[in-house]
DNA sequence: ACTATATATTTGTATTATACAAGCATATTA
DNA sequence: TAATATGCTTGTATAATACAAATATATAGT
């Protein structure tokens, strides 16, 4: 694969992840990538505890009105719920409910189980030296 | 943030990751001029050579008509050039031209700097390492 | 207090990537 | 040589997204 340098070859694996992790998440549940989305908006209330939309969206760099309408299928869903901010009535708070813990538990179950799967063969040194330089990566990712 | 096992650990900085690449990825933040498909499809033809429709859609996971439509956009732009296979009159063999292989050396050398000055403080042990485990990740992402 | 402006969110519209199905051309097989 | 299989393209539907317009509420200037 002639990979002479190492940045060459975190960058070429990191995008081959990024296209299987894609159709992992796509073939699983095939609505798209909405699980995905539900799972991260799921994990970032049960997290840090309720979020407005506009919150949300920053968090996710996606459009407001992008978090508006996925909030707003969650909330259909049971999974989440609006509450109005009694400090600014044009704010909508959103909270996790029990049901969207229980599924967020359940998801987290599912994608754990497959990680271990995939990574049984690791040393123990390994996977924590894994996590952590991933961990530096992503703080390195933010601008 | 309270992760206490390791396979938890790199599942949340696995998942935080693909959602800051994708924004990365999108059009107005993309790292190079290239985006991701093209990217992925002009690396796939000049590191495998020429490759028809059906193995592309195979290597991507994606529908044919998805790969089909990709190839012809690339073709349109002159970055891939299509040819005939002479043993097989229905196949569609897909090249890389100099001007593809122009703009993917011009994109590539971009997503590198752009590595490089990520991971600048990390020392050369541990950049081989992460792309060894992450090299292994893949693999075992493979069913 | 009144009006203009700013902010938070929702809703309308267009675009893009995708999958699936139908169609067309070419190969292969009975 | 007719029937079937294969490779690709094209038609159509869906979903996620961004941007723009609309709506509701808040804040500031006078």
């Amino acid at each position: 694969m002639k990979k002479q340098d190492a940045v060459e070859r975190i960058e070429y694996e990191l995008t081959t992840f990024i296209r299987r992790a894609a159709y992992k998440d796509s073939s699983e549940n095939k609505i798209g990538n909405l699980e995905r989305a539900t799972y991260l908006l799921l994990r970032e209330l049960d997290e840090f505890g309720p979020a407005r939309v506009k919150a949300l969206a920053e968090s996710f760099k996606l459009d407001i009105s992008t978090l508006s309408r996925q909030a707003a299928a969650l909330e259909e869903k049971g999974l989440i719920v609006r509450s109005s901010d009694p400090a600014d009535g044009r704010v909508s708070l959103f909270s996790i409910t029990e049901l969207g813990k229980q599924k967020l538990k359940k998801d987290k179950r599912m994608r754990l189980e497959r990680y271990q799967s995939m990574l049984k063969e690791w040393t123990g040194e390994e996977k924590e030296l894994f996590g952590t330089l991933l961990n530096r990566l992503n703080e390195a990712f933010i601008d």
